[in-house]
DNA sequence: GCGTCCAGGTCTACC
DNA sequence: GGTAGACCTGGACGC
């Protein structure tokens, strides 16, 4: 699997949390990215890469002879995961001359993205479907990220389709619209978020929603936003979270997380007004929301200055 | 052991 | 358009 330069595996996997949500498997001592992968066909195999000379390595195994044409199915699912396909040309360009105006001291309330423009930064981990990243995102609002993995770990266990290491994966659309919001309350402990993950799985199955076809829509970004925001449960963050790992950046995605940790690294006594977070980083347009999160993260790749407590 | 708080928000009613 | 209050769960915390 060739890969874009620079690229980083372990910076791509660990961009934010969903690999630490079934059913993708990390295991960041050997570098190995893995997960069930459903193909078109109805199969479920499990698909892993490691670093190899040159970009990925990429294997993948199933129950009974693999073709060809499925391998390559599987290994673009997770290339798409791995974001390999997103251009981030123009936004390291921009981050770059930001750069030397921060430096300079013209602008001192820029983020300090040296790290991530010096180890290509800014590839996010995706599920191999929308409709996939669509759940996880309702499931990570008003909770603990304990219980957001809770939550989607039953999705899977109860509704996945397992590969033949026996790991289940994540349900289709059509298993979770067959579910009453009963069991959805009662098996996945999802509280007010039930009718949500039904609606949403429903919509989806019975093709009156296409989420699959926001990838590669020419829409802008206020457009998809708005028709993110008519799903029920989908509010500002849910929305610009979902555009986010659609690699639309220009909103931020603001949720308690990023605001307290934003505030924290700056040394802030107090949690700025969205207004100001939405100041810091104007300059970076279309790519603001990346540059926030990267400086949000800074310190999970080992970056930047100690947090403090 | 028990009660309270709140976390990677959203929706509705009301002004 | 702005805001208060309700909404599920489960882990952390104080007592």
């Amino acid at each position: 699997m060739v890969t874009p330069e620079p690229f980083d595996l372990d910076l791509t996997v660990r961009s934010h949390g969903w690999y630490d949500l079934a059913p993708w498997r990390w295991d960041g001592e050997r570098q190995v990215l893995a997960r069930p992968v459903r193909l078109s066909t109805g199969r479920v195999v499990d698909a892993e890469v490691v670093p190899a000379p040159g970009g990925l390595a990429f294997r993948a195994a199933a129950r009974g002879r693999l073709s060809a044409a499925e391998a390559r199915e599987a290994e673009a699912a997770l290339a798409r995961s791995l974001a390999l396909d997103e251009d981030l040309a123009p936004f390291r360009t921009r981050a770059a001359a930001l750069e030397r105006e921060r430096t300079s001291g013209r602008r001192p309330e820029l983020p300090d993205l040296r790290w991530a423009l010096g180890r290509g930064a800014g590839r996010l981990l995706r599920s191999p479907t929308v409709f996939e990243d669509a759940v996880k995102t309702l499931c990570t609002t008003n909770c603990s990220w304990a219980l957001t993995r809770l939550m989607v770990s039953r999705l899977c266990e109860k509704m996945g389709e397992s590969g033949p290491r026996g790991d289940p994966g994540f349900p289709t659309p059509k298993a979770m619209a067959g579910r009453p919001e009963r069991f959805y309350r009662e098996e996945i402990r999802a509280g007010y978020r039930a009718p949500y993950l039904r609606a949403l799985a429903r919509q989806v199955a019975e093709g009156e929603l296409d989420l699959e076809a926001l990838r590669t829509t020419t829409e802008p970004p206020e457009a998809i936003s708005k028709r993110l925001r008519a799903l029920a449960g989908f509010g500002p963050y849910a929305a610009e979270h979902l555009l986010r790992l659609l690699g639309r950046h220009g909103h931020l995605a603001l949720d308690s997380w990023t605001r307290a940790t934003l505030a924290r690294r700056r040394g802030k006594k107090r949690v700025p007004s969205d207004r100001t977070f939405l100041r810091w980083y104007a300059p970076y347009g279309e790519w603001a929301g990346l540059a926030m999160w990267l400086e949000a993260t800074t310190a999970w790749h080992g970056e930047g200055p100690p947090e403090p407590p």
